[in-house]
DNA sequence: TTGTACGCGTTATCAG
DNA sequence: CTGATAACGCGTACAA
């Protein structure tokens, strides 16, 4: 146990320069590193043996409010479960914030939306914001800014006009599914659409899908699925009673639900990919495991935390009314194993 | 877009007072619901009209430097990946604290150990901090208390004395696992422990195992793996080279490694669970899609965080050196499925 | 209801 | 290097 004086209040700088016998202008100095000021190395250790002893801690809502703006940077989760990928572009983001002295503090509401969700982070006065296009608005963006918010970057399917976005397009993993079945011939193409949580990306991965598809003048047969072995069963069990209505190529709207799709062909004596060929999203390692070998499209998340961190960085170092450059977005790509 | 004027300082209280023509005092009492001062319906109204109208948030860093306290409570992430739990465990909390005007904040530092990792929560001056106890110590939780955190809850492995501990053991997992098997009548277990990112938990779970096993005078064989399908398969193939040295059972850290085992077992040309049976941990959808159906050991993970709320929850009501209840622990069962 | 005045912890300025 | 002073935004005690 440290043999520091128990005391129910924080250490503040004047303790630590009493704890030093200094004054709280040079221990200002010492912590901020301040350039033009002549400490000593003898004060400075003084210091600094002050702060561990008192294990003092700068109070970061004292600093914010006598500097304008604290070093926070705010994540708020995505309102749909990007998947793995989350947990990557999360860690990257915080360890090239880190290097910079900035916090990355992930707001987990992901029921708020609009201005109510800007103002629950404007409250914490951060110095930028990551968030999804659809929970911000032109006016929440706006919001922001007018707190002292100088970097607003939002990721999302759609490129919006007022801020920067980092475009995952889900549709577009559709085209390339939509893209790869039809040049491997297939002509009677369906889709799992997921019902709950997964399924606001489900509708437009499916959009995208059938909007390519119909380019050709075919159509695409549509299932809402929740992710349950029985509806799964069901429906594959109606594609094997029906040789004639059943479709030769399924999309799956994840790796998942491809898999549970391919548990329940077989069970319905149906063959992947000779009855019926079956493809995923999301290329995780679960495609290796399966029977057959799941053929997946890759979303390619790797390079896609990397270029999110990359934006952030550059729009951290450009004021906040100047332009933004273009910025990258995802380029799904098939990976092709044995059931597509 | 908002018709208020571009300024690039945030709204104060000060700005909302004269937008609405009344006292800051006023405007304090409005926002906060303050009950003995009599303000009348349409001032109120007046108050909340201009706070919209200049789309104003209270400073959460003033707000709390005035109050000696704010409404933040930190989660600091696992250093381990929980798996799938995670998830549930934070909304979960998250919404908990919500209803009680907290705000949870998720700090993603993985990196920071002990006093260092203490003092960067101490930082935000957060009501509560909730962490794993293989990152505090001792000194971390008194350093926390005396920065005015009034609640401590670690989540981990072992009980220990100075904090409250939400038990989420990784050996007792283990020793399930072990129970199982042996009662299954099994005497040649070996088990899978994975390298990287898991190798703590890998290393527990292996010990449990272990442990429980040994009380019956067996030894476990233990096997290093990385996620990797060419590691799985040699060791399959070793397996299958030798029925003489080849385990009749298996415990494979999670059900992803139990997966990949029962891929490359089947690709050695090995039966499970004929040749050898197979026992995955966490219960996840994965169970029912690989041939055959893994039997897995439950976390019951919605159990857990249901139990993480309800404590973290009574501890916030506790004053910050009152005595803590008993705590919950993880309850671990085997759902039997057809690989083990 | 209103205005005034203070202090929370921090940093900055400026004259000693 | 010190010491004094001011300001950031907010809540509140107090007197009107």
């Amino acid at each position: 146990m440290p043999q520091v004086p128990r005391q129910d209040k924080a250490p503040t700088s004047a303790d630590v320069a009493r704890a030093a016998g200094v004054s709280r202008t040079t221990v200002s100095f010492v912590l901020n590193d301040v350039p033009g000021s002549g400490i000593s190395d003898a004060t400075r250790e003084k210091v600094l043996a002050a702060v561990r002893e008192l294990g003092y801690a700068p109070n970061a809502g004292a600093r914010a409010l006598r500097a304008g703006t604290g070093n926070l940077v705010v994540y708020a989760m995505p309102r749909w479960p990007l998947g793995p990928a989350i947990n990557s572009v999360i860690e990257r983001t915080r360890a090239a914030l880190a290097d910079r002295g900035l916090v990355l503090l992930v707001h987990g509401d992901r029921s708020l939306t609009g201005t109510d969700a800007a103002l629950a982070w404007a409250e914490l006065r951060p110095r930028a914001v990551i968030a999804d296009t659809d929970r911000c608005t032109a006016e929440s963006v706006d919001l922001l800014r007018r707190h002292g918010v100088r970097t607003v970057v939002l990721v999302g399917e759609e490129d919006v006009p007022f801020a920067p976005t980092v475009r995952l397009a889900q549709r577009k993993v559709g085209r390339v599914a939509a893209r790869h079945l039809l040049d491997r011939g297939h002509r009677r193409i369906a889709a799992i659409v997921p019902t709950g949580d997964l399924a606001e990306p489900g509708e437009l991965r499916y959009a995208g899908l059938a909007a390519e598809v119909a380019t050709t003048g075919l159509a695409v047969a549509r299932h809402d699925l929740g992710f349950d072995h029985d509806a799964a069963l069901a429906l594959a069990r109606a594609w094997a009673a029906d040789p004639d209505g059943r479709p030769r190529a399924l999309f799956a709207y994840n790796d998942e639900f491809a898999a549970l799709m391919l548990r329940a062909l077989r069970d319905a004596g149906l063959s992947v990919p000779g009855d019926i060929a079956v493809l995923g999203v999301d290329d995780t390692p679960l495609c290796e495991l399966v029977q057959p070998r799941l053929s997946s499209v890759a979303l390619h998340t790797s390079d896609f935390a990397e270029a999110h961190v990359r934006v952030l960085l550059e729009l951290l170092d450009r004021g906040p009314h100047e332009p933004w450059p273009e910025l990258p977005e995802n380029e799904p790509r098939v990976v092709v194993r044995d059931s597509a």
